[in-house]
DNA sequence: TTTATTTTTGCAACATAGTTGCAAAAAATT
DNA sequence: AATTTTTTGCAACTATGTTGCAAAAATAAA
């Protein structure tokens, strides 16, 4: 287990290899999509702590490695941020059916006018709506 | 208190006029931006028992009268939704400096294009940055 | 490759958020 | 004023998240 993507990616921002860390990566890693905390606890056999569980998580997204998503109902999951990449325009797409939440490649024209005197930073947006496989039924 | 606005709102969704809604009601109604629930509940001088208040918070947004805005880490606040409508399409302003949540009125064009397949039915919309207040500093 | 240093883990204890059942209290109805 | 219906407050409980600290694991140094 983990020889690949993991390691480089904790590498690169000069953290340790441990193995909550590259369990959690690896799964995020070969899901497509977002998973929950749950989800991804389940996959790893409940193999650590809660509170390792939690720590790694926010390592991680200190790290700008992985990033939250929260719709709705406190709805959390987690994804892969690809390059680590700070974004400051994220489309989030959550569907209603089968509640998978995956991101979205850019393409998207936007904008907003936003009052005098108000300046943006980032924006995040969460589409909600039917996916194209629960369209399709 | 409470022989305004707070009390049509019930009447119209035929809801009983307890003291726990008026207070929501007129807090959020007072005040233009969104509350925290702590926020709420020390305005009104922690009268009601937690449950209550919960249970308040879900009838409210049960019948579209308030709305619920999460910001990143499970900052949770609320608003007063004023023409209690289902709406599809809502912007808000969260400024990083203050920490202050507004809606924000529409008029901003959207375009975002999805995977083939993907339909949209709402879309949410948070943007984070300084707002007019904080900016002038 | 063994030792020393630094970081991470797991545990216990705690804090906050949110829910449920149920009897008592308050609204609305008659 | 009496009856019915809904809401309240309490206790108990679950889920989520945090902190301090000694033991264990990962890295660095000898």
């Amino acid at each position: 287990m983990s020889n690949g993507p993991a390691n480089e990616l904790l590498q690169s921002h000069n953290l340790r290899k441990t193995g909550c860390r590259q369990g959690i990566l690896d799964i995020l890693g070969q899901s497509g999509e977002a998973l929950t905390e749950n989800e991804i606890k389940e996959k790893l056999d409940n193999r650590h702590d809660r509170t390792t569980f939690y720590r790694t998580f926010k390592t991680l997204l200190e790290n700008h490695i992985i990033h939250k998503i929260i719709i709705d109902n406190q709805l959390i999951k987690y994804a892969l941020n690809p390059d680590s990449e700070i974004e400051n325009d994220h489309v989030h797409f959550y569907c209603k059916e089968c509640e998978k939440l995956v991101c979205i490649e850019e393409s998207s024209s936007m904008d907003i006018n936003l009052p005098r005197g108000f300046k943006a930073a980032e924006t995040e947006i969460i589409v909600k709506g039917t996916c194209n496989t629960c369209s399709e039924k």
